[in-house]
DNA sequence: TCGGTGCCTTGATTTGCCTCAATTCATCGC
DNA sequence: GCGATGAATTGAGGCAAATCAAGGCACCGA
């Protein structure tokens, strides 16, 4: 279907879904934006663009020139040094922006590869910085997101710091189910878009240390797990592995 | 000198250091700023305040006023989940911003703590917005600013979730001896303001851990170790234990 | 000078996760 | 149906770091 020259095209589409009219709008950039102002944003974010499965939207070294927010779909972040380790560091979904680290230098430090096939908005730097001086409160939602990213990475530092394989595994669900949450889907139920191997990078851990937890978390009737197909059987007891409530 | 009462007091001074005569204004937040600019930068940053070793600059829970940047002086900061694991995320020294996790729930998210008698320069968030809407340069050094915290924190989750103790410790010093140089120190000798204990809680491991690899690297010749005091004898072959050149 | 204290070092042992390897399972094209 | 392929599971054994334990050193105030 798809050629190896045609799959590295960037398939960019005028076709517009506005802002204002978006359904992502209270979890995205637009949060706190007054009718108006989200119009302003409107001719700001104009164009898309669809990502199918396994391809990047940007990758390491590439020109900084915008950020983009997942309109649609699934997305992993990933990082890697000299030699050949890498890391993931994070999944990004609906409503998520992707980007932010590409300011600091203008170049992206890291790869951000679509889990499945997906779509963005195209947030231009220069036009967004433009249009925060303008009004006050896309600027301060702009500032909440970056901050939300460096609490998100301290968060997942602790969780890499101090945190045993099958605490780390357990804090990954519970986030997981809690961000799907907030876009409408079920709490208990939830169908993994990464590989084991892809989690393990994530969490720190080998595929065959997450596999095994999760043949435990079954065993130990905390979930059911088919595959990629999870079912959260007793929240309370998945919650308390994280807290540490009940060792 | 000081009782238990007065260590909690926070001593704020008008007594002034203009950001125009700052001697790390190339390292801070006036980086790009012009001669006027700095100067209406100055009339923002009017209180310094000063930390003791051992004080805490804020910690999380505190509502989020202002942001930080440290004069003279190192600090920790450090997050804690509900059970009693923490784990330190940082360690800064002067030039470099705190509280920026702050922004995006209007509370801090982590302790700050003084590792030795410390001087912050205050900086009044929301003035910081509104200055930073009227001109671009303030606006664009700051998300470069937090940008580049960003990208430090994924660099870390690459060093927690893959590397070994070794690779760890050298990946440490060499950030270390790379941000004391760059504030005209030596690159070769310096002293840890922080424990061997701490160390560990920043690279995910055990002090005993840290202990013995420092140890084992003056063993190899990599290092001169006398309790604190670290003098780098082999910067190559501390250098290729991060790179992994030759192994 | 003398304990006291905090920090660091070193040794012995345990353990949680990794490594390596074999097998099973799901999907897909033919 | 069939094999081919990629992903997931499971087992056995090894190793790096944690844990447990003892002692040493530097600093400080009495």
């Amino acid at each position: 279907m798809t050629t190896a020259a045609e799959s590295t095209n960037r398939r960019l589409e005028p076709f517009k879904v506005a802002c204002s009219s978006c359904n992502l709008r209270e979890l995205c950039l637009p949060v706190g934006l007054n009718r108006e102002n989200l119009e302003r944003l409107d001719t700001l974010v104009a164009t898309h663009r669809t990502v199918s499965r396994g391809e990047a939207l940007f990758r390491a070294g590439e020109s900084f020139q915008s950020l983009f927010a997942v309109r649609t779909g699934f997305f992993k972040t990933c990082v890697s040094s000299e030699d050949g380790r890498d890391q993931i560091t994070g999944f990004q979904m609906a409503g998520e922006l992707l980007g932010l680290d590409g300011i600091s230098t203008d170049r992206h430090t890291c790869d951000a590869v679509a889990l499945e096939d997906s779509q963005v908005c195209v947030i231009p730097y220069d036009q967004l910085e433009g249009l925060s001086r303008e009004f006050s409160e896309l600027q301060h939602q702009f500032h909440k997101i970056m901050s939300r990213e460096i609490v998100r990475d301290h968060g997942v530092m602790l969780l890499l710091g101090s945190m045993r394989a099958e605490e780390r595994l357990a804090a990954f669900l519970l986030n997981l189910t809690q961000r799907l949450q907030a876009r409408g889907f079920s709490a208990s139920s939830l169908i993994l878009r990464m590989t084991r191997e892809e989690i393990g990078s994530y969490l720190g851990l080998k595929l065959e240390t997450v596999s095994r937890t999760f043949s435990k978390f079954q065993d130990d009737g905390i979930l059911d797990v088919k595959q990629r197909q999870i079912r959260i059987l007793d929240q309370d007891k998945l919650q308390g592995l994280v807290t540490g409530s009940d060792c």
